[in-house]
RNA sequence: GGGCGGCUAGCUCAGUGGGAGAGCGCCACAUUGACACUGUGGAGGUCAGAAGUUCAAUCCUUCUGCCGCCCACCA
């Protein structure tokens, strides 16, 4: 006898996980060059910010990027998930700037250099936090691949974007209508833009008539900004005021004339139905001037505070000079914060009788996704991206089908953000990121270059002059993620990685950044890296808590798996957790951590399963091999069947993103086939000579179906058993044709399941204590099969004959039972058991007596009806019987 | 305003055109060759409401209600 291993009784995560993480890293397991020969697999992890913490979001779509890599390496295939982070511009840019409030400093003052030397400082400190958390949860990225945004290579690959995007005409300066966030002093994305909701007043506003007329009322809800209103517009079939329109009315205050103009943007119903135009502080106003030409003053500044008038660049001297002489008038707002004005401007509208009216208004205001600070539009001069030509052929590639999206819906979000969309202001003014490769001459023209040499040398040629400067902005965020699938294999070099990894097969992402992110991405790789990203896009729920609130820390209700969940569930109970929530049509998943208990849970069970098989008298066989088929007995082909439908189920829901159908078909027979019925009915004697070795090939196959979800456990469980090679990382994923099915055999061994069941039931109702023995009488037709009655006495502890005839029910013969006690509690039972057939029986005969039924359904299912009524009706005789016998003691 | 998802047992969720399911919680029993992070049994639901299609609807269609998400220039 060999010495058997000593295993502890309960399965320890804490001192077995990450234990077994050091190992994968020391073998490195999770690294792969690139090689045609086999079917490449590879995804993009779509880069963490460096700022970031691990939440639960992550979990939700990370874990099923580890899970589809590691099941596609078991697979065989040239599996490989390159991490890395993003130095996410303005949010980290906002970190620091905090740090440095801290210490009672400001950027500016720093200045350029000493600030960006900080921020890589801070990022070498802290930038890997979220790597250690990726660690903890098992995940295997290939870490020596891992990329930063702004790595070198990865910069350069921005730079050559930048450049040919620039002389393709795709890249400008102009002076447009940008969101400013006044606090993180930098315009913004639309997409960085979020919508509060606030209670604030709509004001309605006289402007009396320029030849003393009544005028016009209009409603708004910044009154502060009328000082740059142009015009007036209406709608030009609006009755009330086609009189109006080509005339002239008055501002208060500021005694300026401005034109009434008729505009089909105009809603009739709202308000008063007449709008103030100020185009250089509302987006439906700019296109407003920009289709009537009108002039665009901006009197808010950077800093959200009325300034005296400021033009854009190209506004005449003609169009100015009204504006230019209220300045005067104004000077008694101008410094003051917008909303400040706003009250003041109220008060002195109220004060000079133009107000109107002020009522109470309910509604939505842009605010900034990263200081929450209320967003200014204002005009400014900031570097666009022309989007239509990206986003047509992106389009014409979606209606031919790619990328495919899961689930499909997703795909019509992500073709509607395409086909609105607008160009993209890429300019930041913030120094931690990509500074544009733009330098300017004295004279304001504009040199673009791959490098502060190349510009020198242009402007030399083109412009005759030495002197530049280069333009001190950055680019916003989402333009280097935009190259992530391509930069981080080698782009624009032409790397074997490149070759043979791109396009990826998928893309893992939340809904939320499918326009932000998705389409940039396969926008520029198309028009950069010859062509789609990736074959498919699977979209995960997005996390809420069980009350269906999105997590946030400041709702206070967000989990943090670090020390909510790992600690408490382990790493693997964690990840089964929450892929078990995880449905395909869901766009939510109501995070409930009960799945991460019994994910636990079950990891221990199957340990103990492990632990028995271990201690077995028999010692488990020295390779993963069965007994001879004529040696199986009748449990062993069943649990062997059911172990292969169950790595098929599991086999088809990695395959279409079916994560928690994965995990339920795992738990699902790992704790309710397996553990519950097969180990019991192992300890059957007739088991004996088989079981060890189907014990260990049922476990040994099962983990590793299990592995990607749970890699450590199952690590741990692989490694105490028969098994072939290093690591359960790099194993094989079980091959069909190693796993033998016996439907008829498996039936059988249900059909004794459902006894087994049947004969508890009755144990439990008639009261019978454990310690007495049953005496059960099975039809002598199931007893050929070896090991059937000894395998029904062990799990229902009892004395199992057999008897020739009969009609295969197991009830009528337990009557014979002795010593029953409490014949009351089992007349109540049959008397209830009596009416659910009574009615069933009821039910059934209706169906079959309705022609309607017998003609059109399909004959089959009559069939099928046909024989459930049989059924009914001997079971409604034997319980009536029953309920005579008892009823007669 | 447009689009989308959900509404099934106390809680969180599976599920199917033809006899309502799981886990947790609850009740009862149990220390049987691994496991109390256990086992066995049980109670508990007019499958949101209405109409329609169908021989048959929890499932398909339409409408309504409620919860939630996304998009949009309603000042």
């Amino acid at each position: 006898m060999t010495a058997r291993p000593e295993l502890p009784k309960t399965y320890d995560p804490a001192e077995v996980e990450p234990r077994l993480y050091e190992r994968w890293l020391a073998a490195g397991v999770f690294h792969e060059e690139a090689d045609p020969a086999r079917p490449p697999f590879i995804i993009s992890m779509p880069p963490p910010n460096v700022t970031g913490r691990a939440h639960l979001g992550h979990g939700s779509t990370y874990t099923p990027m580890d899970v589809l890599t590691r099941y596609h390496r078991m697979l065989g295939e040239n599996a490989d998930w390159i991490p890395g982070q993003d130095h996410a511009a303005i949010a980290t840019e906002t970190v620091l700037v905090r740090e440095l409030a801290k210490e009672g400093k400001t950027r500016n003052a720093l200045g350029r250099e000493k600030f960006l030397e900080r921020a890589w400082a801070w990022r070498e400190q802290y930038g890997g936090e979220i790597n250690e958390s990726f660690k903890r949860l098992g995940f295997g990225p290939d870490w020596d691949r891992e990329r930063f945004t702004l790595d070198p290579a990865l910069s350069a690959a921005v730079v050559k974007v930048f450049v040919d995007l620039y002389h393709d005409g795709l890249i400008y300066r102009g002076t447009r209508l940008v969101n400013w966030d006044p606090v993180a002093q930098s315009t913004l994305s639309d997409a960085e833009v979020e919508d509060e909701e606030r209670d604030t007043f709509l004001w309605d506003i006289r402007y009396r008539a320029e030849d003393g007329g009544e005028g016009i009322v209009i409603a708004t809800t910044r009154p502060e900004t009328y000082l740059a209103d142009v015009a007036v517009a209406v709608h030009p079939e609006d009755e009330r005021y086609r009189a109006l329109i080509g005339k002239n009315v008055v501002l208060p205050i500021v005694d300026r004339a401005i034109p009434v103009i008729a505009d089909e943007a105009v809603m009739r119903e709202f308000g008063t139905g007449a709008v103030k135009v100020t185009p250089a502080h509302d987006q439906t106003d700019y296109e407003i001037g920009e289709r009537h030409g009108l002039p665009m003053p901006t009197v808010i500044d950077f800093d959200a505070r009325i300034s005296a008038p400021l033009w854009r660049y190209d506004e005449t001297p003609e169009r100015r000079a009204p504006i230019d002489a209220q300045a005067l008038t104004m000077a008694r707002y101008t410094g003051l914060d917008r909303f400040e004005a706003r009250k003041r401007i109220v008060e002195d509208l109220r004060a000079l009788g133009a107000l109107v009216e002020e009522r109470p208004y309910h509604t939505t205001i842009p605010v900034s996704s990263r200081s929450q600070a209320v967003i200014e539009p204002l005009l400014s001069l900031q570097w666009f991206v022309k989007m239509q030509p990206l986003a047509a052929p992106a389009l014409d590639a979606y209606r031919g089908g790619v990328p495919r999206f899961v689930p499909e819906r997703f795909g019509r979000t992500y073709a509607a953000g395409l086909e609105n969309i607008r160009d993209w202001n890429i300019s930041r003014q913030i120094w931690w990121g990509h500074r544009l490769p733009v330098w300017y001459t004295p004279n304001d023209e504009v040199v673009v270059a791959h490098d502060e040499d190349e510009a020198k040398r242009v402007t030399r040629e083109r412009f005759g002059t030495d002197e530049l400067r280069r333009d001190p902005d950055t680019l916003d965020t989402w333009f280097s993620s935009g190259l992530w699938p391509f930069s981080i294999l080698g782009w624009p070099e032409q790397t074997p990685e490149l070759e043979h990894w791109y396009p990826n097969q998928v893309m893992i992402t939340s809904r939320d950044i499918i326009f932000l992110w998705v389409s940039r991405m396969v926008m520029l790789g198309m028009r950069f890296a010859g062509g789609m990203p990736f074959e498919t896009v699977f979209v995960t729920p997005l996390v809420f808590d069980m009350r269906g609130r999105k997590m946030s820390k400041s709702l206070g209700n967000a989990i943090d798996p670090m020390t909510d969940l790992v600690p408490r569930y382990g790493a693997d109970g964690t990840r089964f957790g929450i892929l078990r929530q995880m449905r395909l049509e869901s766009q939510e998943l109501r995070f409930d951590e009960r799945y991460c208990d019994e994910a636990k849970r079950f990891a221990t069970k199957l340990w103990n399963a492990l632990r028995y098989a271990v201690a077995l008298p028999e010692d488990l066989p020295r390779a993963n091999v069965l007994p001879a088929r004529e040696k199986l007995t009748l449990a062993d082909k069943w649990i062997l069947t059911e172990l292969r439908t169950c790595v098929e189920a599991v086999t088809r829901a990695y395959d279409g993103f079916e994560f928690g159908v994965a995990a339920d078909a795992l738990l699902e027979f790992g704790w309710y086939t397996f553990c519950d019925w097969y180990v019991e009915a192992s300890k059957a004697p007739g088991q004996q000579e088989t079981r060890a070795a189907v014990l260990s090939f049922v476990l040994n196959t099962f983990v590793r179906a299990m592995h990607p979800i749970a890699p450590f456990v199952t690590e741990e469980i692989w490694q105490t058993l028969p098994h072939d090679g290093a690591t359960i990382v790099t194993a094989s994923w079980p091959d069909l044709a190693e796993l033998p099915t016996f439907p008829g055999d498996a039936a059988t061994f249900r059909t004794v399941v459902e006894k087994v069941e049947q004969l508890r039931n009755v144990r439990s109702e008639w009261g019978i204590q454990p310690k007495d023995r049953m005496q059960v009488e099975i039809p002598a037709t199931l007893e050929p099969e070896r090991g059937v009655v000894e395998a029904i006495a062990t799990l229902l502890r009892a004395d199992v004959s057999t008897y020739e005839g009969g009609n295969g029910s197991l009830r009528d013969r337990i009557l014979g039972v002795r010593g029953v006690a409490d014949t009351a509690k089992l007349r109540e039972r049959y008397t209830r058991d009596l009416a659910k057939l009574e009615s069933e029986v009821a039910r059934s005969e209706k169906k079959l007596a309705n022609e309607g039924f017998i003609a059109k359904a399909a004959p089959d299912v009559v069939e099928g009806e046909r024989a459930k009524l049989e059924d009914y009706r001997r079971e409604l005789a034997r319980v009536r019987a029953a309920l005579a016998e008892v009823s007669s003691r």
